[in-house]
RNA sequence: GGUCUGGUAGUUCAGUUGGUUAGAAUGCCGCCCUGUCACGGCGGAGGUCGCGGGUUCGAGUCCCGUCCAGACCGCCA
């Protein structure tokens, strides 16, 4: 046996019994006469005691030799500490060693594996291993594993049946790049990693088994981010029989479940807002409303004709001047920067600079300080009277002390740098609170977007989501007016689900990928499996799925999914302690009959 | 594909307008230390300044290229 209790278990309560424990190394400290060492495990810190009165010489001699990280087992009796640490639970006793075996020994640690390491990103990766000997690490892969059991126990308990769905698959042009594994016994031909169990699924309500459910690995070939691995985990779940509101509400409860089972948070009724809404009031489709700073249309006053050119002469403010930014702006969009009219004027030109960053690609951004005396300053001073400032700060719902930031140009566009900035003055202020949890549903997207690299429109969520009732002749009218039954769940902004109703007759699905531009004989070859199946009493059906990691991220209070995965890619898919991708040998290469050939860039 | 930031001791970093022998902390090794727990004291070892080229009397520092890492834009139905 090696070990009778593990190395957090030991208290006062112990003393005078004899134990055996075991584990690593984490620091020996040798005063000469006595050297204590912590031996830490998952559970804990132990103290160990070696002491030239109470101890052997050969064994004195063998304990001064032990290194950190060293693997080993001792027998001792547990003893009340002379001086006690209350900063540890087991501080009150150490072991008095009579036995020490050393189970294996270790090279120097290239970083420290302590709470707070000395080890920076790259290295820690390298030598994974040892960092998730961490507590920080550690402790994220169980509260993963937490939400894992939380969500399989709640899914289970309404009626799921978590099915497995096959990894190899076939390609498909619509959506991400697919990660490719050729076929030694089909030569020439490849499976793909499936993107999501999508089909599947559907097929599996085909079948009949009426609630799915899946914890189950994804693959997209696409570049990574710190909340975007090319490997990742969905919760894909389906159901038969439902309606919008069914879904809506069954992972409404499953999302509530989470958050108090996990974080002991108890959250109302979700807010649900169209996707119009979110565009217009936080030019995102995943709004953060933690905190609000919502957009507010300026409506500017045009010339007395009511015409569309704000001239010198003829404004109502009169002095515009050569003022041409809000000239034709489709629109006048700002936030209130609640508390900011005390910026300085360098930190307004760290904003301005902010926006013009190739990233936001905005021309630039005009910003009104509404002073607590209730004065008014602005970047464009020289084109507006105080009346004018006035006015914009009305309808800016702004009061004294605020300060308002404003963008014009192009409505899509606008509203994204806007959010960006949002965000960014959320970031700024501390709004964004990792243990404050604000879920929304957002309902309503679009069936269709449009694509100006191949000038079409493609499925905005897949092409299997149900447009809303009626909407399907508007198809051939205004395609991309056209809503989808389909919504995503957002958590403090983060899409951490998203799903839809999908279409189950065959008729639907074909003139859906006819108007995809899929020709007849492209979608009965890589859907005809679905659309046949369509054809055998496919019931109504819909389903949603979540993130994973990036779920178990939000829970945890981070942005970024990597320290909640144990063997996460590096920035460019790599894993660097495995050092792969790799190449393939000859021989791997001649059974699968394939000649590596690399085109010139 | 693009933008930005970084790469100096095992590790985390500093290094001024280009100027003598490139520093600190921590870790590591040795000696000492009668209750440590961020132990303490003394001493020591440890560097291709990512790589290649250029400018210069002289480059860690400036320029060009390249590789690596991180964040972001594009991309992610």
């Amino acid at each position: 046996m090696y070990r009778t209790h593990d190395n957090g278990a030991l208290r006062a309560e112990h003393i005078g019994e004899t134990v055996t424990l075991a584990g690593w190394v984490q620091k020996s400290r040798d005063k000469g006469f006595m050297i204590w060492i912590d031996l830490r495990d998952r559970y804990g810190i132990t103290q160990l005691i070696f002491d030239e009165e109470r101890t052997p010489k050969d064994m004195m001699d063998l304990a001064k030799t032990l290194g950190r990280e060293f693997v080993i087992q001792v027998t001792g009796k547990v003893i009340e500490r002379v001086s006690k640490n209350s900063n540890m639970a087991t501080g009150d006793i150490e072991i008095l060693v009579e036995e020490l075996t050393i189970l294996n020994e270790s090279k120097v640690p290239p970083f420290t594996i302590e709470d707070k390491t000395d080890g920076g990103e790259d290295i820690r990766m390298k030598y994974r291993y040892l960092d998730i000997r961490r507590n920080p690490v550690k402790e994220k892969l169980i509260f993963r594993h937490k939400v894992s059991i939380a969500v399989r126990n709640y899914l289970s308990n309404q009626g799921f049946i978590e099915v497995e769905t096959p990894y190899l698959i076939k390609s498909t042009p619509e959506g991400a790049r697919d990660f490719v594994v050729p076929s030694r016994m089909n030569e020439g031909q490849f499976y793909a990693l499936p993107q999501s169990p999508q089909t599947f699924k559907q097929l599996l309500m085909v079948g009949g088994l009426d609630k799915y459910f899946q914890i189950v690995k994804c693959f997209r070939d696409e570049d990574l981010r710190a909340d975007r691995q090319p490997e990742f985990t969905q919760i894909d779940c389906e159901m038969a029989f439902v309606e919008q509101e069914d879904i809506l509400n069954a992972f409404e409860g499953l999302t509530k479940y989470l958050l108090k089972e996990v974080n002991g948070v108890e959250v109302e009724e979700f807010p649900r807002m169209t996707y119009d809404d979110a565009m217009r009031k936080y030019g995102n489709d995943k709004p953060d409303i933690r905190f609000g700073m919502e957009f507010r249309a300026l409506t500017i006053p045009l010339t007395p004709e009511g015409g569309t050119e704000n001239s010198a002469e003829n404004s109502p403010f009169g002095g515009w001047g050569d003022f041409s930014i809000f000239d034709n702006a489709e629109l006048v969009v700002g936030i209130t920067a609640e508390g900011c009219a005390n910026y300085s004027r360098k930190q307004i030109d760290e904003l301005v600079n902010w926006v013009k960053r190739p990233q936001i690609g905005a021309n630039g951004l005009i910003w009104i300080k509404y002073n607590e005396d209730g004065s008014l300053s602005s970047s464009v001073n020289k084109f507006f009277d105080s009346e004018a400032l006035g006015d914009f700060a009305e309808q800016m719902n702004a009061k004294p002390g605020d300060l308002i930031l404003l963008m014009a140009g192009e409505t899509r566009k606008t509203r994204t740098q806007m959010s960006a900035l949002r965000m960014e003055m959320a970031t700024r202020l501390e709004l964004r609170k990792p243990d404050e949890f604000a879920p929304l549903w957002v309902t309503d997207f679009p069936l269709l977007e449009w694509d100006e690299e191949t000038n079409r429109y493609h499925a905005m969520h897949h092409p299997f989501t149900s447009p809303k009732p009626g909407q399907m002749e508007l198809l051939k009218t205004d395609p991309g007016a056209v809503k989808a039954n389909a919504y995503d769940l957002v958590l403090n902004g983060n899409e951490i689900g998203g799903g839809s109703i999908r279409i189950h007759d065959r008729e639907t699905q074909a003139k859906m990928f006819d108007y995809l531009g899929f020709t007849e004989e492209e979608a009965k070859e890589q859907f005809g499996f679905l659309m046949d199946a369509f054809t055998y009493g496919a019931p109504p059906h819909g389903g949603i799925a979540f993130g994973l990691d990036r779920l178990v991220a939000i829970l945890g209070g981070q942005e970024t999914i990597r320290d909640f995965i144990a063997f996460p890619k590096n920035n460019a898919g790599r894993d660097v302690m495995i050092d792969a991708p790799a190449p393939l040998d000859d021989a791997q290469l001649k059974e699968l009959g394939l000649k590596v050939v690399l085109n010139e860039r």
